[in-house]
Order: C-alpha cells, then sequence, then structure tokens
DNA sequence: CTGAAAGCGCTTACAG
DNA sequence: CTGAAAGCGCTTACAG
C-alpha cells in the first residue's frame, strides 16, 4: 500500500498548540469552541489539506450515514433508475450509498446483505431476487437493528417499510382498456410467482376478466415469459391454438412485449387490429416500435425518491421502533398504437 | 438511533474465556491459533450471529477494500453497464462499491470525489462530467494517496491509469463505411468539446473525409446535438441547406440519431436511399427502428471489467507507485439497415 | 472556552 | 499457541 501518511486532527492540533479535542469541536460545529481559535483551526485544516476520516468518526459516532442497496441488476433500466432517485435524496443529505447486485440469485443476496450488514450501514434498501426462497437473511438485518425497506419486489410477510407499485391496479387497468378497445382473448405472459409483483399482476388480470364476465382460459397463460426470446416463443404458441388470442398482455416486462411484436410482425399479423399487445415498465423503446407499445410506467425515479424520503422520514422518530408502513406508487397506463383498434 | 448493542469479539472472547487477540486470530485466520479454540470461536461467533465491525477493521487496517465510482448519471445505460461490470468483478475481491453520480456539474462531482476521499476508499474511479472545467479535485485524489482510475470521459493531462474507448478509430470506421456505401454529403453532430470523447469523434471524422478526400463543409458540422430534441433540430437545418447533407453521423449519441431519423419520416424522406444515419453507443433501441440504425458498441460491461481489472493488476505491484498506463478497448461499428444502401 | 482521558471495535507486533 | 498493550483517528462527557 503506497498509502501517504494523512493529515489528522492532531497534525492541526500540534501546529496550533492546542488539544485535539478542540480542532475536533471546531472542525464538527460541536460544542463550545473560541470564535478565533475556530477559524484558526479552519483555515490550517485548508492548508494541510486535511480530510476527515469519515471510517473513524463513524465508528466513534456508531453510525455511518450510509445506506447500502441491494438490487438484482444494477443495469437494468428500472433499478438504475430507482438508484438514481435514491441518490438524488440521500446526497442531499450527505448519505452515501454501497450498491450490490444480486445476479438475480439468493445466496449472492444474502451475501451483498451480509456485507452491508458488516460495513454498519445505517439501512438497507433491497428488492429481492427473482429466485428467493427464504427471507432469513432479511430478518437478519432487522435483528442487527438496521433499517430495512424493501421496494417493488418484497416480502409480504416481513414487516418492514415498504414501497411498491399497485401492481395489481396496473393490471386490472390494462385488461380493463384491451376490453374496452374490443378484445376478447387475452392472453397473459407471467413472471415467476414467488415474486408479489407477477403475482399481483395476474390477480389485476383476473379480476377485470372477472368484471367484465370474460371466462379465463387457462391455455391463455404462460408461465415464466420473461426475456424477449421468451416472449417470442410463447406468442408462437399462443398464435397456433385452435382458438388463438386477440391480445397479449406481457406482464412480465416490455421486452417480452417486444418479442410478442416481432413475431407478430414475422407472422404478417396486424397490430393492432389482429393483435393488441401491452407491455410492462415504459422502457424507452416502447415509444420507438411501430406500432408504439402500450404499457405501464412505475415512476421508477419517483420510486427511489420515496424510498429515501420514507427513511429520513422514519428515521426523525428516531427513538420509536418502526412501524411497517407501506407506501404505494400508482403506476399509469400508457396508451399507444399496439392497443388503439 | 434504535440501534441495538451488537455483539463483539469481546463478547465472544469472555464466553469463551480467552482474550480478544485470540478471537481475532480465529476469525481472520491471520497468526497462530490452536485449532480447537479456533473452531469454538467460529462456532460460538455464528451462535452469538456475531458480524465483523468493518469500520473498526479498516480503521486499524488503513484499507477499506472499497472503491468510490463517480459517473455523471447512474441511470444512462452506458454507465449502468461499466458499473454493473465493475461490480462484477470487484464483488468476487470482496471489494464494495460506493457510488456518486455528478449529475454533469462540476460542482457536484467535486463534492462527491471529496466525499470519497473521507471515507478513505482505496480507488476512486471516475468519468468526468460534461462541463468539468478543472480537475484539481482529482489532483488531490491522488495527493491523498488514493488510487485513481478514469475511464471514457478522461482528462487527458492527468497523468493516471485509464480506460478508453479508442473513439477516434470507431468514428474513423463509422465514416469509412459510409463513404463506402457512396455517401459523400456527411454531416457530424458533435458534443462538448471540452470532452476527449467528442473530440477524438471529430478528429475520426476529419481524418476519414481526409483519408476519401472529400472536403470538409463546415455547415455540416453542427455543435451540441446531443440529445433526441437537439439531434432533431440539427437535422431540420442541416436538411434546409443549398446543399444538404446525405448523411448524418450522430456522433453524440444513439437518441440524437433517432431524433435524425424521426424527422426524415417526418419529412419522408428515405433511409438509408436518401440519408444514412449512423448512431454512437448501440443502445438497445437502435435495432428495432425501422430501419435499425446503425452504431458502435462501447462494450461497456466489458470496459467496466477492465477498470476493475487494471485495479487489481496494478495493486499487486502494491509498493511501487503506478506508472500511468491506457487500456483502449476497441469499439465496434454495428452495420444496420440505416446506412446499407 | 480548553484539556485530559476514555472509548468506538478491531489488529498486530511483542513477550512469554 | 495465547495474552497484554498499544494504536488506527475520531468524539464527547467530565473537569477546570
Amino acid at each position: 500500500m503506497n498509502r501517504k501518511k494523512r493529515v489528522t486532527i492532531y497534525d492541526i492540533a500540534q501546529k496550533l498548540n492546542v488539544t485535539a479535542s478542540t480542532v475536533s469541536r471546531a472542525l464538527s460545529s460541536n460544542g463550545y469552541v473560541n470564535e478565533a481559535t475556530k477559524q484558526l483551526v479552519l483555515k490550517t485544516a485548508t492548508e494541510l489539506n486535511y480530510k476527515r476520516n469519515t471510517l473513524a468518526s463513524n465508528l466513534r459516532m456508531g453510525q455511518t450515514k450510509t445506506i447500502g442497496v441491494v438490487v438484482p441488476r444494477i443495469n437494468q433500466n428500472f433499478f438504475a433508475n430507482v438508484i438514481a432517485g435514491i441518490e438524488d435524496i440521500t446526497y442531499q443529505r450527505g448519505y452515501n450509498l454501497i450498491i450490490c447486485q444480486s445476479d438475480e440469485q439468493h445466496d449472492k443476496e444474502v451475501k451483498c446483505v451480509t456485507t452491508l450488514i458488516n460495513q454498519r450501514v445505517d439501512c438497507i434498501v433491497i428488492s429481492v431476487s427473482a429466485d428467493s426462497y427464504n427471507y432469513d437473511h432479511l430478518q437478519n438485518v432487522i435483528d442487527q437493528g438496521i433499517q430495512l425497506i424493501q421496494f417493488d419486489r418484497v416480502a409480504d410477510d416481513l414487516e418492514t417499510l415498504k414501497v411498491i407499485n399497485d401492481n395489481e391496479q396496473a393490471a386490472f387497468e390494462a385488461i380493463s382498456h384491451l376490453i374496452e378497445q374490443g378484445y376478447r382473448q387475452i392472453a397473459l405472459l407471467e413472471g415467476p410467482q414467488n415474486l408479489n409483483i407477477f403475482r399481483q399482476r395476474k390477480t389485476g388480470y383476473l379480476r377485470a376478466l372477472q368484471k367484465f364476465n370474460i371466462p379465463v382460459n387457462k391455455a391463455f397463460i404462460v408461465e415464466n415469459a420473461w426475456t424477449k426470446e421468451l416472449g417470442a416463443e410463447a406468442t408462437r404458441k399462443l398464435l397456433r391454438l385452435a382458438v388463438a388470442p386477440d391480445a397479449i398482455f406481457a406482464s412480465t416486462s416490455d421486452f417480452s412485449a417486444l418479442g410478442v411484436l416481432e413475431v407478430a410482425n414475422d407472422l404478417h399479423i396486424k397490430v393492432p387490429s389482429q393483435l393488441g399487445i401491452c407491455g410492462y415498465s415504459n422502457e424507452a423503446f416502447t415509444a420507438i416500435t411501430s406500432p408504439s407499445i402500450t404499457t405501464i410506467d412505475q415512476f421508477s425515479v419517483d420510486m427511489g425518491k420515496a424510498v429515501a424520503n420514507l427513511y429520513f422520514d422514519e428515521l426523525e422518530q428516531t427513538m420509536a421502533s418502526v412501524v411497517p408502513k407501506t407506501i404505494s406508487i400508482k403506476p399509469e397506463l400508457i396508451i399507444r398504437g399496439s392497443t388503439l383498434k
């Protein structure tokens, strides 16, 4: 380690013939310090290019002003946006962010959480991975007295602060819209049902069909059509059915919806007249396909901000044990060419 | 702070009637410890749900195993991918990442860097903001004895480790391709020239024209057409020229190229026959527009991995002062419909 | 208003 | 193989 010797409060103290206590008080504006001394300390600190050692400070103070974030994938649009939103708020408050990605693997997620606990972060913000099979590691966070906020993909049973999208309502509105446009044979591409978000979207789908008295056709519900490729594959199968769907709700993602669109184009099936398509997430590309794709905007940056604000709001009531609380953000159906007959 | 008292090595020591020294040695597998004692310590540690306090450990050890990353925007595809790449490698090495975004603002960038210095990160990885006007803060990093790696947008003069794309060559190849396709009136949408990447792309553009003996038309070079809107605006102006371009190289980004394409479509100008379009970055959407857009892939995830690997490789030669070194990644021209006559 | 002292939780040379 | 002690760089009650 070619680490150079760094200047500490002792260096400043020595130079000014005072003690470290005084320097510390001057630098942190904590406790009484003679104004003249204070100015002198401040001046000397910049002269010597002093940088407070946050490590030592944190260790002493028992808090790190750091929030740990665990997401399945950093470079997935939705999560990147949530992180940006969190950063926006936490930065203003002088907090740092430690970011980890679980790569959708439960084991890696557990390791990430452990690391964050070891780092003594003040709060852990998490959206669980797709193959999560238990939540002991999250319980552990709570047991360690670290704040825990879940967002988007949450473990329902765990009583924590949560920020979610109203997925059920969004799906309900999407399907209602399809029905109003005259579609009747509506297929659902669903995601892993161990994730709350996909369960909820399915519920919204079923609720809408029920409301409009449209029978559920099990052949129309395709499991795990998450990617573009899987969406395309599912579409090919669906379109081969004796009674083929006249609309497909890719509840997993816009990528999946894109797969649907590409297959439709390949087969010269006209969208939206012969086949309606609705995606989920409002990825940038949905606006520029032809036709453009109807989708659902999740307000991801706002979601991140809500997460961060929740932390700061709940922290104010510092001593009190945290009351579980869920903030639900209402997504918005963005109606575009792919469903407008 | 409802922080609970956490279990420390002293708690374990007390329970086992040994000292903290022994516990520490057992936990870190450092120095001699009786195998039986060691197992006992390990067992007790898990029983008590002990988590090492990384803060204290780092303070004592003088390193944090943490890398700070500063990017203009976390939720920009390119940067999100680079971060994911960095994370992939650093995670394997047990390193943490602290992420900051400068929001393209020099002042915020300076603050981010200061925070990271205070955090005593072992290394700072940065891609500078668009309005950077000096690099004192980066010099400061070096002065503090912290490793500095620049990537993509770098301060050329600063002698540090760098990972860059060969922007000039990429632009050169893109323009050469356009010329080979028969385009002769090639316009350039350029980005802020204080950023090296945009200077280099311009150089590549000029070099290609020169090679093929095509005179430079100053009216064809449009400053600062960075976004979709600005790209569109620039295109409208360019197409109104007495001698209008027959191809546009949106060297700033694919978003800009998308703006070009949309204007062309609006004006019923045929792409690629009447107008060729080339973007930069290989954003996902470029593959699915119609026509699809020729662009340049930067291998962003690989770039992130290269950054991280560079850190670990140079660290091995620990004591030696770091020799400035630049790794150049060769981007790849992705030829698509928008330039294939 | 300032100083002396203890302590945050760890690690590690030094004895034994 | 284990313990006693010092120290990483701060902060803060307690005296004065």
